[in-house]
RNA sequence: GGCGGUGUAGCUCAGCGGUAGAGCAGAGGAAUCAUAAUCCUUUGGUCAGGGGUUCAAAUCCCUUCACCGCCA
């Protein structure tokens, strides 16, 4: 049986920003979606990448005395390490410099401009080049000294220059017709609101080429155009999987089954890129997920507030895997959050080293007490016992399934501790230490049961916390080829009498220093 | 200004026509295998304000207020 294709895009992050809680978040909601899916059966392709190209990186090469291409290989590294600190199992990381993609953007260009939907005019107005975008006369304001001043602070110039269009306008009512055949390609529901009512609205004609920079993608016969942002950005996702020659990879994978992006990036992928890729006579992708923003202890993350959180410091502060699952549990996907300390503290203390963590301690180490250090032998179950286990083995993986299918992971992650929480009850009303005195082949079954239920947590657990619930299955014992989701079924149950290693904590209690550090 | 959303227990949120819910926090108890962890019970809300429809409204309609998003 040939596996179902599943791709998964981060959006391509900008060269010039350090990378931040923020690009974390993004990237680790994939990776768990990517992972997820790669034990659930599927042949998965994870992208993630930067972007390099456009005027602000031109002028920051500059400032810096080296070549763009220089600099975007010097900067964009920082994303790339980040790939190896947060353990990313991204298939493969895309660089909008290299040759492949402007081999794919030269051919999107062409399809558009044989296709008809692209044209030659002038394009005017006052430019922001911090911001990269043009603002109205009426949005800005003057300084004293005559400059003009976006909404956002940037400086404007009025510029004006020979520009190519795509014919935007004409696209409106077949992507409206779009999102109506697709309810579910603009997620969530707020954000695909949003997009109607901006659509509905009307669509002007987009400017898609520069002359004013060239750091960018050559337009093809065009000397003296490159690519404007988002025509070559976009394009990363088609890039990857090899649209440029058409091949099996390119045929296997696309349409892509998510982009996951922040929600200020929405209106590009869910009204100019279903459009450049209509036009192009490609099929949109089927689902844009647009995630929220994390406010720090309340405040916005900002530079100047100095609150900005880097990747380091919350692996340092938390662990990866503890991190992870807090992003992912404490707000639901969508939503926008606030990452405080004590929230941290909480959930991580009580979810994990209270919960999921001391369930396998107290059991393994009863184990290693009481059974030889073996997984127990186990008689016939009780009604409790079996119901145990048929949420462990079977209930579970379908509810945290169709969560993760529309992006719950906070629900996702509700439902494998609905389980935990039913285990640590299952052990207080079964009592193995008092068995232990009355009744050890009862004692035993429990524990069993217990183990057995460990390891099904273990497995589902993989994708939001690999190396924590690789720990897990490796106190169990669990061999390395039983560890995709089949093997939760019941016939894949630990075998009685296989020797176990000494337990060990899995999730370390975080305890409380001095206050107002990191995080 | 236009469109949309939100306002429910101290906190975060679910419920969206049929006797107010969950998690966390708080209180009481049980247990002692375990990372001073766990389990059970429990306090707590005129469901933003007002009006209306209905046998019945957090839930539908109108309106006021507050906050948020998108657009102009």
């Amino acid at each position: 049986m040939t596996k179902k294709p599943y791709y998964i895009t981060t959006p391509i992050y900008y060269v010039n920003d350090k990378p931040h809680l923020g690009h974390v978040y993004t990237t680790v909601a994939c990776d768990v979606l990517a992972r997820f899916k790669r034990l659930d059966g599927f042949d998965v392709k994870f992208l993630t990448g930067t972007d390099e190209h456009g005027l602000k990186v031109k002028q920051a090469a500059d400032k810096a005395g080296i070549s763009p291409q220089q600099f975007t290989d010097d900067v964009s590294q920082n994303f790339r390490d980040l790939v190896k600190t947060m353990n990313y199992s991204n298939d493969d990381f895309i660089r909008t410099t290299e040759e492949r993609h402007k081999k794919a953007c030269a051919k999107l260009w062409n399809t558009l401009v044989d296709a008809g939907e692209i044209y030659l005019d002038k394009y005017s107005g006052w430019y922001a080049v911090r911001d990269e975008a043009y603002y109205g006369e009426d949005e800005l304001t003057t300084t004293p000294d005559g400059k003009k001043i976006a909404p956002s602070g940037a400086e404007c110039a009025w510029v004006e220059e020979e520009s190519y269009f795509f014919r935007l306008s004409a696209w409106q009512d077949r992507l409206l017709a779009f999102y109506e055949q697709n309810p579910e390609a603009i997620m969530p529901e707020t954000r695909r609101n949003e997009v109607l009512s901006f659509v509905k609205s009307g669509l002007r004609d987009l400017s898609i080429s520069r002359t004013n920079f060239d750091w960018g993608v050559p337009v093809p016969n065009a000397p003296g155009h490159v690519m404007y942002v988002w025509i070559d950005a976009l394009t990363n996702y088609l890039t990857a999987v090899g649209y440029a020659d058409e091949t099996d990879e390119y045929k296997k994978y696309w349409p892509a089954d998510l982009h996951m992006v922040g929600k200020d990036i929405l209106r590009f992928h869910t009204v100019y890129w279903p459009a450049f890729l209509m036009a192009a006579g490609i099929e949109p992708p089927k689902r844009v997920f647009a995630h929220g923003w994390w406010t720090i202890e309340g405040q916005k993350m900002s530079k100047s507030l100095g609150n900005v959180i880097a990747p380091a410091d919350l692996i340092a502060r938390y662990g990866m895997d503890a991190s992870r699952y807090f992003m992912l549990r404490e707000v639901p996907f969508g939503n926008d959050g606030d990452f405080s300390h004590s929230q941290a503290l909480l959930r991580i203390n009580n979810d994990l080293a209270n919960g999921l963590g001391n369930l396998a301690q107290r059991t393994l180490s009863m184990i290693a007490k009481n059974c030889g250090e073996k997984i127990p032998a186990h008689g016939d179950f009780t009604a409790e016992d079996k119901e145990l286990l048929s949420m462990a083995q079977v209930k579970m993986l379908a509810a945290t399934r169709l969560e993760l299918d529309r992006q719950r992971f906070h629900k996702a992650l509700e439902e494998i501790w609905s389980v935990v929480n039913a285990a640590n009850a299952y052990i207080d009303a079964q009592a193995p230490w008092g068995l232990k005195k009355t009744d050890m082949a009862r004692m035993e079954t429990v524990l069993y049961v217990l183990a057995e239920t460990i390891r099904c947590l273990g497995l589902i657990v993989q994708p939001v916390m690999p190396d924590s619930a690789a720990k897990i299955l490796d106190q169990l014992a669990v061999p390395a080829n039983e560890r995709d989701f089949t093997a939760l079924d019941a016939k894949f149950a630990l075998k009685s009498g296989v020797a176990l290693p000494a337990p060990q904590g899995v999730f370390p209690r975080i305890v409380e220093t001095e206050e107002g550090k990191v995080a």
